[in-house]
DNA sequence: CTGAGAGTTGACCGACCGGTCGACTATCTC
DNA sequence: GAGATAGTCGACCGGTCGGTCAACTCTCAG
């Protein structure tokens, strides 16, 4: 019981590290058992399958990320726009951190397994689609309270949450590929000019 | 002779097809092989490792990409701010057509392999890295002809030429997650919005 | 003390992985 | 015609993959 609990989590929290880490495909059962200190019986106890894990580490991280400095950036105290800025500072050192720790430039664990998955597996696809989805809609209502307070002129402010996820992925993308946190805080704050029109011509 | 470029060049479309849809650790040489009519000797002939094959793959994609429509949507005869549109209305089309073909959208094939390998390959990443470079290059000339044609105010085009790229591929992956390609259709556009200033205050 | 269920163990499975190799053929040069 | 060279062929290699399974231990309720 205890001891379950235990397990699962240990391997739970193997698997997000190795998986954001380095990539799905890449990193094999066995290994995650070896580092957490678990037996392959014992892993196929509590998942089903790879996928079934899959979908546990991305509700698993897609949990904390919602109460960890996600939580904290979209706080409803903070001016909107900080919150941007907020959230664009709160990548950038998650990702130097990491990049201390590990030498390499993890990225973000969801945009990785997107790209990865999303063409092999409709099932963590439609999944990780719904947290990207989540993700959105706190920029949103950013964009709403921003507009109600007359901080920003209206603007279609779906349209431009999406379009601010995509940067900030985009971002990431590009600061991993160059290995370098930096281009995070470099190219980041841009997020705070994008804008798409309301329904009307531009 | 003859035989043998076509050996290669079968091999190679192969690969780029089957990377692209799917990923690079999901497709095996042996699929390759079969689907191009090669045998394995054959193969390891041409390539000397699946490394070798990949950074080919990226060259030839690269290629085809600044040789295609890039070439077009680039192209100096257009208004540099039409450009962007293009590129954008190039990337929606491209994509489009793949999902009609093959049912799910493929994405980036830069983008996707970053993301999947840039943490294990240090080779292949920077090789990818060296391809963003090149395309950020191509909306840092846009932008300082922009510039000075007094179409839009002085800013950091370099800068700002990244975060338009990263953009781009942040874009292409939000539709990729959602499997719909009409999200770059309607995210696109607002790339033209990105600012960053120059190094003075704003 | 007994029996049931949760959790653990590690040997084992068939399939597949990237890569090797020696034998063979086709083509061109001298 | 001999020899060199480029390209082809497919069996084979050790290792790893995700996943299975029967036997075992531990805990706790009755």
């Amino acid at each position: 019981m205890n001891t379950a609990v235990d397990t699962r989590a240990r391997i739970l929290s193997t698997a997000r590290e190795l998986f954001h880490g380095r990539s799905y495909a890449d990193v094999g059962i066995k290994e995650i058992c070896n580092i957490a200190q678990v037996q392959k019986g014992s892993f196929y106890h509590f998942f089903p399958s790879k996928q079934d894990l899959a979908m546990a580490v991305i509700d698993d991280m897609a949990d904390d990320w919602a109460h960890g400095f996600v939580a904290e950036a979209f706080d409803r105290d903070l001016p909107p726009l900080e919150r941007l800025d907020y959230m664009i500072d709160a990548a950038y050192y998650w990702q130097k951190a990491a990049k201390e720790l590990e030498g390499r430039m993890p990225g973000c664990l969801f945009g990785n397994m997107a790209l990865e998955i999303s063409t092999r597996d409709e099932v963590l696809r439609a999944k990780l689609n719904a947290v990207f989805q989540k993700a959105s809609s706190r920029f949103h209502e950013t964009l709403d309270e921003a507009v109600d307070q007359g901080l920003i002129p209206p603007l279609d402010t779906e349209a431009t949450a999406q379009a601010m996820l995509a940067f900030l992925e985009g971002v990431i993308l590009l600061a991993k590929t160059r290995n370098d946190p930096d281009v995070v805080l470099h190219l980041g704050p841009a997020i705070k000019t994008l804008r798409i029109e309301l329904a009307a011509e531009n």
